[in-house]
DNA sequence: GAGAGCGTAA
DNA sequence: TAGACTACGCTCTC
């Protein structure tokens, strides 16, 4: 295999792409970069080659240089006259001509044939990330003696942490790794985390301190912890999780085991103006040292989680070992896990600092601004429900039912939760079809108050309420739904309200009824707010949910903590730290989830159609990349072919002209959002049940408020931009078929990509999250068995065109629909109301545009062209996203902030 | 039960 | 850096 490459952004993304092939295929190949050979191409982590900042594992000293350095030589020095820089120049030629030739677009990936899938072409693109290579070489960090046994690298400068899956204490590594830092990416072999202030700060909060993270890290790491990753490990652990909001008896405490941290806080005349001075005493506590409060501090294992069946409450940075069989390694296993455990245990035990705890009371009403103002002074205040000692509030009497059980993973979040005794707010990240609903329900099982549960939608409102009734011994009149159609409450002292976001979080008019019942959830105090699909939290109208319902826990769920914009870090303080994530391809390892084999599809553009698409505009070119008649072959032919199979599919096709056209075309049901409840329901039960109907087409819909059947097989024929989340959850929704386990891969995921056109670019990017999970796609270029499919539609040329003229006719008759519905409106609304006119000038504008002309301007197209040209060949071109300042967080603190962290901050 | 209005994703 | 765009959801009103 050669890789012919002339700057570093080029080499970054072969590699990437050769890191998918190695997953696949494990080839025993050579892969040879510039002057230095691996012996074997499996051995070389992606992700230490993607970071750039450290040396290979195995050569660090055989080798004084590092690739990355090699290739920021090369390109400072061109004058070097070595053969193999010649060859390297060659390549360049050919790759300079192949970009002459207009092959730019297709550059922009990665190309093998099927005859020899190894044999792999990167052409250069633009210059993009020049000077992010090189920068780091830490052949300086000197290795243990034995390193071998340890799992860790850790880079200085960025607080990358890289593991070596493979190695006999990965388990063990990873549990504590997810505790203390970031996944940042996790495929088989090697997996790359990353510390930041936020996980540091989950860390701290599910009760680890900063001695344990060193010495953990110190014992698994192969070099010693670079000073500055303990300096910011340092600054980040010594203020973050050491104050805590506390409701006891419904009133509020901020607390802490550190008296003089309390007094730090106090000295903000913010925070003193909120403090209650204590009037009354009481015979619970004391008033102790400093004028501070004292408790005694909560007993770690008094607790046990409903539904589990052991009762081991530690924090849980050991894993169990029995099921491990390799006799070599248990010896080193056992080692580290005695050790890991014990790190913890003794903390929580001996230290007769963790018996009293201090506090000061604030008034309930300033509770928000105490806790804004502690985010400000660095010190986040972690929410504690110490529910066991909540008088007040009436229990609820819910149990999970005897048949009920929890699964490890779900325990192990949970234990997150409820670690000391009391519920913790945060979030727990679970793949879907993992159970998510069962640890929230489990959570609630343990709380055993008042609950209000949040969704996304009013199908998944119904599907809580019969979840809550399957596991749970609650009774129907306790479960209350408050949607736009049904407004319930509960009867009773205490019960479950199940709702949407949208419907609490409203802030336009209410309906009479609606605000009745806002009234209900408003006077309440709530035991725990279950937050599901937690990510959309921080939308600019869901957020305000967080603060105006008074509940003592936040659990937030999701599968996909990821959004496009930077609003996912909010989430650390609207709700609070990351208790737990696991990881997909781990749960499908287990069997707990289904395996997924992931494919993208590259469909070649019938001449015809590239033609028509190298002309039009945005709008056009995404139809007439969606409707390429190869695509629609390989997504009959893939229909055909699993079908006869015996799977389930669901094609997901996000624009609805287009699905229409499809499921018409190859004469198979659609629900999109104009289908009607009752359709909807029709041809899922249909799907569901009657075995002549194995296929269904659906839009956006069917992303997130369908309660969708079991499918083993998906289809993607467009979908929307570069969205991560939305080809994560259309992969979940694949993740819970898992009756085919007999077969090698028991579901499939295909995405169907349209060559060389802007679905490449957003396909690329859509696929990060899975990636970084842990998948892999693997590429198909050619299907050879569909030539010989019969009843293929747009066999020929003639019915080709004749397509392509239906999709450009579409659109102009699109437009023209447009227009006569302005004027229809025109004419009709005589009567001069103030949204009205508004609503209708909006419209307007936007037909104008659209008819002005400026479309088919010829300059327009060729600007056109080219933006979109470098948009597909500078591939992660865009800097990447550091971590934001939590809000309301000043520049003058951002300045405090360790180094190694300001540069993240200050991106 | 349709549609207006607004919000979300990106 | 904001913006381009489309589809869809929910709630309310009539």
């Amino acid at each position: 295999m050669q890789i012919g490459i002339s700057d570093q952004s080029s080499l970054m993304y072969a590699l990437q792409k050769l890191e998918f092939l190695f997953r696949f295929e494990q080839p025993k190949i050579k892969l040879k970069i510039n002057s230095n050979t691996y012996k074997d191409a499996t051995s070389v982590p992606n992700n230490v080659i993607k970071k750039e900042n450290i040396t290979t594992p195995s050569d660090t000293n055989a080798n004084k240089t590092s690739i990355f350095q090699h290739s920021k030589h090369n390109n400072e020095s061109n004058t070097d006259t070595s053969t193999k820089q010649n060859d390297e120049e060659k390549l360049i030629v050919a790759a300079q001509n192949d970009v002459k030739a207009g092959l730019v677009p297709r550059a922009a990936r990665l190309e093998f044939s099927n005859t020899d899938p190894y044999e792999l072409v990167a052409i250069p693109k633009r210059d993009a990330v020049s000077g992010k290579f090189g920068k780091g070489d830490f052949n300086f960090l000197k290795l243990k003696k034995d390193h071998s046994s340890r799992p860790l690298w850790i880079c200085p400068g960025s607080a990358h942490i890289i593991l070596e899956a493979f190695s006999p204490i990965a388990d063990q590594a990873i549990d504590f790794l997810i505790a203390i830092s970031e996944p940042v990416s996790r495929p088989l072999n090697v997996h790359e985390y990353k510390l930041t202030p936020y996980s540091l700060y989950a860390a701290v909060s599910v009760g680890l301190e900063t001695k344990d993270i060193l010495d953990v890290l110190n014992r698994l790491s192969k070099v010693p912890i670079p000073d500055d990753v303990v300096a910011a490990i340092n600054q980040c652990t010594v203020s973050y999780g050491k104050v805590k909001q506390v409701l006891k008896h419904n009133r509020y405490f901020v607390e802490s085991t550190h008296p003089d941290i309390l007094q730090r806080l106090l000295k903000d005349p913010i925070i003193s103006g909120c403090r209650i001075v204590d009037s009354s005493s009481d015979t619970n506590k004391s008033q102790g040292k400093n004028g501070l409060l004292t408790f005694s501090a909560p007993k770690p294992d008094e607790l046990s989680i409903a539904g589990k069946q052991v009762n081991q409450m530690n924090v849980d940075i050991s894993v169990d070992i029995s099921n491990q069989n390799d006799e070599s390694s248990n010896k080193l296993e056992n080692q580290f896990n005695v050790d890991l455990q014990q790190q913890v245990n003794d903390d929580n035990i001996d230290d007769p600092e963790e018996d009293d705890v201090y506090a000061f009371e604030v008034a309930p009403n300033q509770v928000e601004t105490v806790k804004k103002r502690c985010n400000e002074l660095d010190y986040p205040m972690l929410e504690e429900y110490d529910f066991r000692n909540d008088t007040i509030n009436p229990n609820l009497n819910m149990d999970l039912k005897p048949i009920t059980t929890i699964r490890p993973y779900q325990e192990k979040s949970l234990s997150k939760m409820f670690g000391n005794g009391r519920a913790r707010s945060g979030i727990i990240v679970l793949p879907c079809g993992a159970g998510k609903t069962l640890v929230g329900i489990t959570a609630a099982c343990t709380i055993k108050k008042s609950i209000l549960c949040l969704c996304t939608s009013a199908v998944s409102v119904y599907q809580w309420k019969q979840q809550f009734l399957q596991w749970t011994t609650i009774k129907e009149h306790q479960i209350a739904v408050f949607t736009s159609d049904q407004k319930e409450k509960f009867s009773g002292d205490a019960g479950i309200v199940i709702s949407t976001f949208s419907m609490v979080a409203n802030t336009r008019k209410r309906s009479y009824e609606a605000q009745k019942m806002m009234d209900f959830l408003h006077q309440r105090e709530w035991g725990l707010l279950l937050l599901d699909e937690v990510h959309v939290v921080p939308a600019n109208m869901f957020r305000r949910v967080v603060t105006t319902i008074a509940a003592h826990t936040k659990l937030g769920l999701t599968a996909t903590l990821v959004r496009e914009d930077d609003k996912i870090d909010d989430l650390n303080f609207l709700i609070g730290p990351k208790l737990y994530e696991a990881n997909w391809i781990d749960l499908a390892i287990k069997g707990h989830i289904a395996t997924v084999q992931c494919a993208e599809v590259w469909c070649d553009m019938t001449p015809e159609f590239y033609r028509e698409y190298l002309k039009e505009q945005n709008r056009k070119r995404l139809l007439l990349y969606v409707m390429n008649p190869r695509k629609f072959q390989i997504c009959q032919y893939l229909i055909w072919y699993h079908q006869n199979r015996g799977d389930k599919i669901i094609v997901f096709v996000d624009n609805v002209y287009a699905l229409k056209a499809y499921a018409q075309k190859l004469k198979l049901p659609y629900i999109y959002g104009g289908t009607s409840q009752q359709e909807r329901l029709r041809i899922l039960h249909q799907f569901q049940h009657n075995p002549m109907l194995n296929t269904i087409f659906l839009s956006k819909v069917g992303d997130t408020s369908i309660d969708l059947p079991e499918a083993t097989c998906l289809i993607q024929v467009s979908s929307h931009y570069g969205s991560r989340r939305q080809e994560a959850q259309r992969l979940g929704r694949i993740l819970r078929a898992k009756r085919r386990q007999d077969i090698g891969f028991n579901a499939y995921f295909y995405s169907l990509v349209s060559k060389d056109t802007m679905e490449m670019f957003y396909s690329t990017k859509r696929q990060q999250f899975l990636v970084d999970q842990g998948y892999s796609f693997k590429v198909i270029t050619q299907l050879e068995a569909m030539e010989d499919f019969e009843e293929l539609v747009f066999k020929d040329k003639q019915s080709q065109i004749d397509l392509l003229h239906t999709v450009l006719l579409a659109n102009e008759s699109d437009s023209r629909l447009e227009n006569e519905d302005t004027n229809a409106d025109e004419n009709s609304t005589t009567t001069g109301e103030q949204s009205g006119q508004k609503a209708r000038a909006k419209k307007h504008a936007s037909t104008i545009q659209s008819l002005s002309g400026a479309d088919n301007m010829a300059y327009m197209e060729y600007n056109n062209g080219i933006s979109s040209r470098s948009k597909l060949t500078g591939i992660d071109v865009r800097k990447g996203r550091g971590p934001i300042l939590p809000t309301g967080k000043g520049t003058s603190n951002s300045e405090e902030r360790h180094p190694l962290f300001k540069k993240h901050f200050n991106k």
